[in-house]
RNA sequence: GGGCGGAUAGCUCAGAUGGGAGAGCGCAGCCCUUACAAGGCUGAGGUCACAGGUUCGAAACCUGUUCCGCCCA
């Protein structure tokens, strides 16, 4: 129990304080903006984290940089909003349905679409968004009331306003092409979502004889076997001379026995292989264009599931990889195997579930790119987006340079459906009726007068009596070819708009789930509706993030933005590092060295946790995440409860609630709010630049070594005292305190929080008080010079003791002879301080002081300090202690007069820096001239 | 193959626009001094990866080398 009647823990314990004060300060729903319009908006969007997922580190400093950032901006009168969601992340969250129905023993065909797609909007409201909890549990003060989910009835509207604008304008089309297929997932992706990865693999030479003397061969190399069941060509390139007269021959292609040409293609490389490359244009991108080139045909020969298909003949059915197998030991029987090499090269995997990439030939939605790429290209060289760092940018340009089309279909359930329709009635160019050529196969068979029908065409289907809405339900697949007339509608449509006949079914895909993440900075506003908060908060001000989606995300928000909006979707974009293991190893589940962010803050408290990711955010470079400095941080936390609990001790004894310099007489206090004063310019200017690191470092310095080891102390001796200034102490302690308390409750907003109104018992909540700014103090050069004395001295004392092992509890006499007028007064003034603070029995000060034998020294710059120490010290210690002092400022003299005698030096060096440097000169010849004094005395001594 | 970033104390990292290096942790010594041992005080520890160059002056700027990481093809 303390004297104000509040009992204080012993050490601050974060438990039960922070949900406390989170619930508190929602309640007071101080996390929505300001609505007074006087106030200039400032607002950030969350990248929103996918629903399916559950926080981890990356997550935490993202957050945790964003709520610096916005609780920042709001104590300095920002109208702050930071809006938070999640993504529907369509095959991620289709994956975790799947699975748990497939644990049911069943799979999602059985359950049909639309049931599937009622399970999976079960699985979202009990089981997603966990992460907005867990969120919650570091500090995040995100305006909850404005939460979004890209699949949410307002953000499907967007999704659909812009798929029809773009479509319309032309900007979107369908496209036959070859695409990277995952066979997993069943679906396509875009190039983004494809990793490569290195992998140690096989390079096959395989011969092809040729149909005119099968004696002769074309030898190719090949890291896939299996496709050259659909080759259609060999290519070799122009200039290679090996191949010169085999250029138009034909070739009988093994296995399947089918003719090829040998082709002439530049883009052949002659080094690589056998310099003949196979071409197989419906499974390799490099082939597919060649192809094109020369007007080759396709023959698919790997389908959907990674199976062969029928063209493969004999290997039809059989797995991607096994087929390789069969195909290998069958040439090699042949006696068609040349050799085999180790080979090392790129294969493209699924970023969701890591199966290795197909490309397949198939019709799909495309963006056309260019021309957003170009305007999101023009915006950043204009300076109207930032980006930091800056290094970032060059990356953009060069993705945005080779961009290429978009493609935005999904093969999922789950998603925004793609509001395009097909009629079945109308007809094509060719005048076939286009339910002919639309494909349907089922999951499972209908059984029909005793026959089980698998599927068809949608025409055969109908025809036989199958309602659209049974196909529709049905249907595993529904292939449409590219030229089939289709048409864009908002609402759903009930006929077609050509012809009027009802027979139209919607396209089967969903768009990539980051068509409608690109849209998050106004559709999150509420556009298309011109909300109040679109008009307020548009564009928003800062983007936070990791590097690894400025492809996926940042770009296409950029392009959006000024598609639709036209501005740009925010002002800054700044990237953060990546979170790794202590060991600087990437973090994952697989390797077991995830660092939960929720047990970090169970056992060391969220404001500990966050302050060591802001501490730890310096720009540029990825962070190390070690255990040790959170619990450095947390000792931190500790300090600063300890220092409010000495205070406290003199709580009833502060007399008002502000100072200011002008009415202070003490300069220990002058000086304290001088330091403050440069803390708050430091950490205003740091974070204006998200200098994180520089923020929290500076905070951490003043509060701790500043304040603590040095103020606190020093007010003790006036504190413990009777002493008339007393009350300015008492006042000034208080004062800075809780003006450090507010600059630092961006970084660790709990415990500031809870000393603020729990401890100090202030009327308003520290999260919406004001925040400090350069113009509240000023600084004192007086006392700071003063304070220089003051600290030497003391340090001077201390040194000694240490130095020469002198216990703590030892009081000593302590002698200090003053070389100028100046230190005279000041070390006078200080007095008392530096007997309390150097533990000294006695302390004299004086100009006429006579060393006595047997003193140890300290030389400072314009005082000396002698400790007569002869009973209790080894000369030869001391004597040791002197000479590496001597030394230390020998070479420094060597060092500067060096450096004093080059003429140029003097000539090209700006004035004050060879002032400073002669300055230091001769304080050091001084110096060294007092140590070796000091020396002799000690010889003298030992007689 | 193209591009980008990194190499600073035992460890993890800071070091805007060049004026001879800092922090945290760890380590050593002395201390339970009435806010705090989750603490205090005092120390030890660095040819700033290597080699050249620019400059009066380079950890910083330029060139090359080595090693490590990332992105793209």
């Amino acid at each position: 129990m303390y004297k104000h009647g509040i009992s204080i823990t012993e050490t601050y314990s974060p438990q039960g304080i922070e949900s406390k004060l989170y619930n508190f300060w929602e309640e007071k729903s101080f996390f929505k903006p300001d609505p007074d319009p006087q106030k200039p908006p400032y607002c950030i969007v969350i990248p929103p984290p996918n629903v399916t997922g559950s926080l981890h580190m990356g997550h935490a400093l993202n957050a945790t940089l964003q709520d610096i950032l916005i609780r920042w901006k709001r104590m300095l009168g920002y109208s702050a909003l930071w809006i938070p969601g999640t993504d529907h992340a369509g095959i991620a969250t289709q994956n975790v349905v799947e699975r748990q129905i497939m644990a049911e023993g069943h799979n999602r065909y059985q359950l049909g679409r639309s049931n599937f797609l009622q399970r999976v909007w079960q699985w979202k409201e009990s089981c997603g968004g966990k992460i907005i909890e867990q969120l919650k549990r570091i500090g995040a003060s995100c305006d909850w009331s404005r939460l979004r989910f890209t699949m949410d009835e307002g953000l499907s509207r967007a999704v659909k306003e812009v798929f029809l604008k773009l479509f319309e304008e032309g900007l979107i089309y369908r496209d036959l092409k070859l695409i990277n297929w995952c066979p997993r997932c069943h679906t396509a992706l875009s190039d983004l979502e494809v990793e490569h990865e290195e992998t140690e693999g096989k390079l096959y030479y395989i011969k092809y004889p040729l149909k005119e003397d099968s004696t002769q061969f074309i030898t190719v190399a090949t890291t896939r076997p299996e496709t050259m069941l659909g080759d259609t060509a060999v290519a070799v390139n122009p200039e290679d001379k090996r191949y010169k007269n085999m250029i138009g021959k034909i070739l009988i292609l093994p296995l399947i026995n089918r003719e090829i040409p040998v082709i002439a293609d530049s883009a052949v490389d002659m080094e690589f292989g056998t310099g003949a490359v196979k071409v197989t244009p419906s499974h390799d991108f490099n082939d597919a264009e060649i192809a094109q080139r020369h007007n080759l045909p396709n023959v698919c020969v790997i389908d959907e599931e990674g199976k062969m298909t029928d063209e493969a003949g004999k290997y039809r059915g059989m797995d991607r990889y096994e087929a390789r197998k069969r195909i290998i030991a069958d040439l090699e029987e042949l006696g068609l195997l040349e050799k085999t090499e180790k080979h090392k090269h790129a294969v493209g995997h699924c970023y969701r579930c890591k199966t290795v990439i197909e490309p397949f030939q198939t019709v799909q939605w495309y963006v056309k790119i260019k021309p957003l790429a170009e305007e999101a290209v023009k915006v950043v060289q204009e300076g109207r987006i930032r980006f930091i760092p800056e290094g970032w940018v060059n990356n953009y340009y060069a993705w945005m340079r080779d961009i290429k089309d978009w493609c935005i279909s999904r093969q999922l359930w789950w998603g925004h459906r793609i509001p395009v329709w097909y009629c079945a009635k109308c007809k094509t160019e060719k005048g076939i009726e286009q339910g002919d050529l639309i494909e349907i196969l089922f999951y499972k068979p209908i059984t029909l007068n005793g026959k089980e029908i698998w599927g068809g065409t949608y025409n055969e289907l109908r025809k036989i009596g199958i309602t659209k809405e049974e196909i529709e339900q049905r249907a595993k697949i529904i292939k449409i070819p590219k030229e089939i007339f289709h048409f864009a509608s908002y609402y759903e449509p009930t006929s077609c708009p050509k012809c009027g006949n009802e027979e139209i079914i919607q396209d089967p895909d969903v768009l990539d789930t980051w068509f409608s993440s690109a849209l998050w900075p106004f559709s999150t506003l509420g556009w298309p509706e011109e909300t109040e908060d679109l008009k307020r908060f548009y564009p928003t001000n800062v983007l936070v993030t990791g590097f690894d989606i400025i492809f996926f995300w940042v770009a296409r928000m950029i392009m959006m933005g000024m598609k639709f909006m036209k501005e740009v979707p925010f002002r800054d974009v700044y990237i953060h590092a990546l979170v790794r293991d202590a060991k600087g190893q990437k973090m994952s589940k697989s390797k077991g060295n995830v660092i939960d962010p929720l047990v970090m803050i169970e056992k060391y408290g969220a404001d500990a946790f966050r302050f060591t990711l802001a501490a730890f955010a310096a720009q540029g470079r990825d962070i190390k995440f070690s255990e040790d400095r959170v619990e450095g941080y947390r000792h931190f936390a500790n300090k600063i409860w300890n220092a409010m609990k000495f205070m406290m001790n003199f709580y009833n004894l502060r007399t008002k609630g502000e100072v200011t310099l002008e009415e202070l007489n003490l300069f220990t206090n002058k000086w304290i709010l001088s330091k403050l004063s440069d803390t708050i310019e430091e950490t205003n200017k740091a974070l204006e630049s998200y200098r994180f690191n520089d923020a929290a470092g500076a905070i951490y310095q003043f509060l701790w070594h500043e304040f603590c080891d040095w103020y606190i102390e020093l007010s003790k001796v006036i504190l413990y005292s009777e002493s008339e200034d007393k009350e300015e102490t008492v006042n000034c302690l208080f004062y800075v305190f809780e003006n450090t308390i507010k600059l630092l409750h961006p970084f660790m907003p709990y415990i500031t929080e809870e000393i603020w109104l729990n401890i100090l018992k202030k009327e308003h909540s520290l999260m919406i008080s004001s925040y400090p700014t350069k113009d509240l103090i000023s600084r004192d050069e007086e006392a700071l010079e003063k304070m220089e004395y003051i600290m030497q001295a003391i340090s001077g004392v201390r040194s000694i003791r240490g130095e020469l092992n002198i216990s703590p509890s030892l009081n000593l006499e302590v002698f200090i002879k003053p070389l100028s007028i100046n230190a005279e007064k000041v070390l006078s003034e200080g007095y008392t301080f530096i007997l309390k603070l150097a533990k000294a029995k006695t302390l004299k000060i004086s100009k006429d002081i006579v060393r006595q034998k047997g003193s140890a020294v300290s030389v400072k710059r314009d005082f000396e300090i002698y400790i007569p120490v002869k009973e209790m010290i080894d000369i030869q210690q001391e004597k040791k202690r002197l000479l590496k002092e001597l030394q230390r400022a020998e070479t420094e003299i060597k060092f500067l007069n060096k450096k004093l005698m080059n003429e140029d030096f003097i000539k090209n060096a700006p004035k004050e820096v060879v002032e400073r440097d002669k300055e230091k000169y001769e304080e050091l010849l001084i110096k060294s001239d007092k140590i070796k004094e000091n020396l002799k005395v000690l010889e003298e001594l030992k007689d």
